[in-house]
DNA sequence: CCTTTGCGTATTGCATACAATAATCACAAC
DNA sequence: GTTGTGATTATTGTATGCAATACGCAAAGG
């Protein structure tokens, strides 16, 4: 409930403009804290002040996409300002940020409220994504190096033994990272970039679609096949494949939403 | 110079976080003031007083997006707010949307520069930008209405008429037009405005390359190709026919870039 | 009883003042 | 002559105050 929390990250070096990326990282360093997930933070001896606005920015994203912050919930300034200890400039800053990657909407003097998209707008979104991951795996297979594909393939092992294990957390965080790892193998920053995005947009539906679903069966065969395809560099069997498992993904959203929507769309 | 000039459009309501959006439609009432672009604006009896910081961010866009503020060049605030007859907080609200947008870099005690994209990124934003619109393509050949494809037709047929009056600031409008229509045709929002933010990114090398290309030749069969597949409703082969047209448009982009820069990537 | 209009309150938008950080330049030491 | 260190200056980050706008409620009129 307080900031401190977050600031207590690694705090890789504030990249410029670089919202998605640091998003990205947020995503990987506070779902995935235990497990080794991807690259290393860099360096960072410096104790890396990591700008406030970035802090409140994260500290609400991180509360939004775990479903905290429940969609269409009002976000008022006074009293977050009061209650993070920080005043309304800096947190008027990351409500900017935050609405840049559609998680607030913003309406001119009515303040910001939590985004609720529409399951029209999440299977839009979702096409997007599987899209964007496709290309990313075509990419991938002319420039990924080794060492890549082996994590990638060890994200597939963690979900595997985390789903033997049955632990729903452990396993979302290894599908994460198996999928944003191998957009990251294309080594197109752009590609990363708005794949990342689409993903924070997606990540609480996804995550609330993992953790509730009833008749919870991994789909190991089709990452298997994604696997095969990749090592054998076959691009455009690749990209089938994964568009292919993101429809599962699309089904257990639309599952999930169809259900704990009696309401009307915003 | 003066922020007036912004405020003389026909002010579409601001629609909440619609930062892409607007943008887009920033474009739009730019680049074709003259032409019957896309639909209408929307009712709008309303002045529509439009908050600042949009305002003042169209006018930075259309400044950067249209080289007059060169790439690399900084962006003092306090000057910047003398000059534009506001305070330096909703000057800073303009730079953030920027900043998302990509169009300025950060540092963060540093100030904001333009963003001066390598070529190499540059390379990298058209290949996600062409595999959207190929997604794009796709979907309106399942969606488009006839009315959206008359729509596109008549850009082409635009776009043929100056080219023969070598208008290329007209040719370079109807382009966008064509394109950014083809997308619109999709009805997918969340492509819509991802296609709209890479497509402001690329909007001033585009620009250049047209208007400084030394041999401007149309590609108009190119162009009869792509309407073809669109009419005949072929996904497949329209998305094909628009990475390959893309590509064409890369190397006037490589050509361009590789001519005007001796100096080392930022 | 429903509709409408006016006012009170609350919240956001903008402006300005202050503090902290980084770049620049001068000066001195090697 | 070059390099390192110091202060100075300029620019950004943060905080707070004021004004404008929108929401809600109450009261009056139909």
């Amino acid at each position: 409930m307080d900031v401190e929390e977050v600031d207590g990250q690694p705090a890789a070096r504030w990249s410029g403009a670089a919202m998605p990326a640091e998003a990205a990282a947020a995503i990987a360093a506070e779902d995935a804290s235990q497990g080794p997930v991807s690259q290393a933070p860099v360096t960072a001896p410096f104790v890396a002040p990591l700008p406030l606005p970035q802090q409140i920015a994260a500290h609400l994203r991180d509360q939004i996409i775990h479903d905290v912050l429940k969609p269409g919930a009002r976000i008022r300034e006074q009293p977050l300002s009061a209650e993070l200890k920080v005043s309304r400039t800096p947190l008027r800053d990351a409500l900017k940020i935050l609405m840049a990657e559609r998680l607030v909407d913003l309406a001119p003097n009515r303040g910001a409220v939590v985004a609720d998209p529409s399951i029209e707008e999440l299977r839009d979104m979702l096409r997007v994504y599987s899209s964007l991951e496709a290309l990313g795996a075509g990419l991938a297979c002319e420039r990924a190096s080794p060492a890549c594909i082996a994590r990638i393939h060890r994200h597939q092992r963690d979900m595997l033994a985390a789903y033997e294990r049955r632990d729903r957390l452990s396993y979302f965080r290894a599908n994460q990272a198996f999928h944003l790892d191998i957009v990251a193998a294309s080594r197109n920053a752009a590609l990363i970039e708005m794949h990342g995005r689409l993903n924070i947009r997606l990540h609480r539906v996804r995550y609330l679609a993992i953790m509730a679903h009833q008749d919870w069966t991994f789909v190991s065969n089709q990452h298997e096949a994604i696997l095969a395809a990749l090592d054998a560099r076959d691009g455009d069997l690749l990209g089938r494949l994964l568009v292919d498992h993101l429809s599962g993904a699309w089904r257990a959203v639309a599952m999930l939403e169809a259900a704990a929507r009696p309401r009307a769309a915003e």
